[in-house]
DNA sequence: TAGATTGTTAATCGATTAACAATC
DNA sequence: TAGATTGTTAATCGATTAACAATC
C-alpha cells in the first residue's frame, strides 16, 4: 500500500474523507461515486480509479458504505490515530492554530507552540504555555512529535526547518511565504494565502 | 492572454513571483530558469515552457531581467494594482488575516471584516472595525470589492459564499472546511490545513 | 430477476521533458 | 567569436475519461 500510488490521488482522499465525514453526520449510510463527484466537482470515474487503488471499497449496485469508507480512507492515510504536533511561531497565525478545533477529529491536535522571542515565551493560549525554542528537542521526544507547522516570518522559515529535522521531525506544514529545502525523506506542503489570491486575480476582469 | 492557457501554469507564476521578489531584494539582476528551477525543484524546461505563453520574456544567453520579470507577471496576473478585500468571520483566522502584512505588496489589501456575531461587531483589528453582516452589499460597493475571504465555520459557509455573491464578488478564498457550490463565473480557492495534514500523513511511517 | 453501480480496461487527453536551433 | 541560455518542437510520460463486463 505505501508504493506506487500517485501524489496526485492521495491528495484527493482527504477530499473524500471530508464530504464522508459531513455525510456521515447528516445520517446518510451509502453514497455512490456519482454522489460523492456531485459534491466535490470532480468525476465519478475518477472517484473510483483512486479508491480502486486500495482494494474493493465499494459494494457494486449499492456504491460505498460511508461509515467503511471513512475507516478505511483513515487508515490509508494514517489518520487513524492522533498526530500530535510542533507549532513555531506564536503570531498570529500560532494563534489561529492552536485554537483550531478542526484538527482533532481529523487526526491531530498541536502538542507544544514555541516561539524564539523571550517576550512571548512563558505567555499562555489555550491549554498550552509558549516555549522558548531552545526546548524543541526535548520537547519533540517526549511528546514523539513527528510533524511540525511552521508559522514564523519567511526569513526564519528555512532555519527553523533545519532546526526542527535535526530534532527528528519528519513533515512540516509549512505556512511562510518561502519555499523549503530539505532533504528527501522530510515531506513538506506549503499554505499561502497571496498565492491562491493570486492565482483567483488573473481571472478577474 | 486571457486565452488558453492552462490552469496549472497559472498556478506556478506566483511561485516564480515569490522566488524573484526574493531575488530582486538580495540584489540580483538576472535569473535563469535553471537557477529559479533549483529554488523551486521546477525543472528548468517546464519554467520556460509557462513563460513562453506570455510572449518572450527572456534573453538568450542571460536569462530573465528580473526585475522586468516581475513587472511582467504582475500584469499577468493582475496584481499591479491592489485587489480590496473583504473578510468574512472575525475569528481566529479573521483576525490572521487583518494583521497579515504579506499583503499588500502582492496586490491584495484587507479593506473590511464582517461578522455575524452582534458581541463581536464593532470591536476594533488593528486599523479596521468589524462590521455587521447586514452591511456586506454597502462595502462591497462602496470599495469596489471583487474578492472574499471567508473565515467562517463550516456550517455557515456555504451561505456567506452564496450572500457574498449576490453582493457581486467574483472570487473567494474558502477557508472553511468545506467544499463550495458556486456559479461558474466565480472563481473559488480553498485552504485547508487539515487536507494538507492528510497528505503529509499518509507518508509517515 | 431487473436495476444499479462498481472495478477495470483501453482510449483519450494533457502535461512534462529532452533536445536543439536560434540568438543574445 | 565562443559560451550561455532561451523559445519551441517533438517525444515521452502520466492522468483522466468512457465504456462495459462483473456483480451486488
Amino acid at each position: 500500500m505505501p508504493n506506487k500510488i500517485p501524489h496526485i490521488v492521495i491528495g484527493r482522499l482527504p477530499l473524500y474523507l471530508r464530504v464522508l465525514n459531513r455525510l456521515h453526520k447528516e445520517g446518510k449510510v451509502y453514497a455512490s461515486s456519482q454522489e460523492l463527484g456531485k459534491l466535490l466537482d470532480i468525476s465519478a470515474a475518477q472517484i473510483r480509479k483512486d479508491l480502486s487503488h486500495f482494494g474493493e471499497l465499494g459494494k457494486r449496485g449499492t456504491g460505498y458504505q460511508i461509515e467503511f469508507l471513512i475507516d478505511e480512507l483513515g487508515k490509508i492515510l494514517n489518520t487513524d490515530t492522533i498526530w500530535k504536533m510542533a507549532v513555531v511561531g506564536a503570531g498570529d497565525v500560532g494563534h489561529a492554530l492552536a485554537n483550531y478545533n478542526g484538527f482533532v477529529n481529523r487526526g491531530f491536535e498541536v502538542a507544544a507552540i514555541f516561539d524564539c522571542d523571550p517576550d512571548k515565551v512563558g505567555n499562555q493560549i489555550g491549554d498550552l504555555t509558549i516555549k522558548d525554542c531552545s526546548e524543541m528537542q526535548a520537547v519533540v521526544d517526549q511528546e514523539n512529535i513527528k510533524i511540525a507547522v511552521i508559522a514564523t516570518p519567511a526569513e526564519a522559515a528555512q532555519q527553523v526547518a533545519e532546526d526542527l529535522i535535526s530534532t527528528g521531525v519528519k513533515a512540516i506544514l509549512n505556512y511562510a511565504p518561502i519555499f523549503l529545502k530539505v532533504a528527501d525523506d522530510v515531506h513538506v506542503e506549503h499554505i499561502d494565502p497571496a498565492v491562491h489570491l493570486q492565482k483567483l486575480s488573473y481571472y478577474l476582469e
